[in-house]
DNA sequence: AAAATAGTGAGCAGAGTGCCCTATTCAGGC
DNA sequence: GCCTGAATAGGGCACTCTGCTCACTATTTT
């Protein structure tokens, strides 16, 4: 399913830095600004979206745009042998908008966005009616002191 | 800082449905897609970016293409009024690529991206090493069950 | 030495962009 | 009913960008 795993040297690095900067630069633009020609930025370009490198452009939108302001992770307590039905049955919750099975305390990591608190009161209790989910332990983001970023890592190899 | 916050409408919606089911698209593209002149494709796509509706492009580069296989997050306990001194810090870690402030059992749940455990651990211990930091709980993720969407959220108001 | 790999430079037809202007429709306020 | 402002459609124009191909040059691998 995944294509060959190829991992990226540092023009890649530099590629996605300047893509970081400006999100709808042009090949021409990356071209000028690396250095390189046209032909070589589209080249990589496709390479890494071959490679898998580009993730769902959903990332990209902001919720609170989308009427949801509030996020909140709830750990899931659920019995270990129905993990896979839990999956599915939570997948059909809209407001669910990622989760992780986990190795620790609890068995899922859910991440919610809501309208409010009634809303994600709301949510957890559809969140604990799936059968087989035990108990949930709900956390409201109060902000996101650290705004997700991938620079700081992509500049160590820079 | 932020622009008006200005709610989306159906079209909007359904633009930013066409553009997650190809990032690439054109506004010549989207038009058509929409059944909209492509004026009006531009004039909504510069309204959404300009009220925020976009989040950087980091969020779009798969962490693993870069090296950083495993996703943890860990509970951050601290002294809460050191709390603004500790987020400047741990903002000094690279492999912290998202952190929120919480309100429930722990200050902080900080999302951290590593090569594999063993660098896990010392990243854990480097957080440890903050001044006012008191505790931690780490939890691998063991895969991401529900990849992030926000589709069915979308498709809701569609 | 031969072969694969990455990059460059040039070229070209077609598509897309940014920006302009005007006309139409429609909802809300007077 | 009338006016206004917002949203949209449609046309046009100069310019840029894209996708593609080809030939040539390093550089590295075998």
């Amino acid at each position: 399913m995944f294509c060959t795993m190829y991992s990226l040297d540092k023009t890649d690095t530099k590629l996605l830095q300047a893509l970081s900067a400006d999100p709808r630069s042009t090949f021409v633009a990356l071209a000028d600004t690396l250095g390189l020609s046209r032909n070589t930025v589209q080249a990589r370009m496709k390479r890494l979206e071959d490679s898998g490198a580009f993730l769902g452009f959903d990332r990209r939108i902001n919720p609170a745009a989308l009427g949801y302001p509030l996020t909140a992770f709830i750990e899931v307590h659920v019995q270990q042998k129905r993990l896979a039905q839990i999956v599915i049955d939570l997948a059909l919750i809209p407001e669910i908008v990622q989760a992780h099975g986990m190795s620790g305390q609890a068995d899922l990591l859910v991440r919610v966005v809501c309208t409010d608190a009634a809303d994600l009161f709301r949510i957890d209790g559809t969140i604990l009616a799936c059968d087989g989910v035990e108990r949930t332990e709900t956390s409201l983001a109060m902000g996101e002191v650290i705004p997700y970023r991938l620079t700081p890592l992509l500049d160590r190899r820079g």
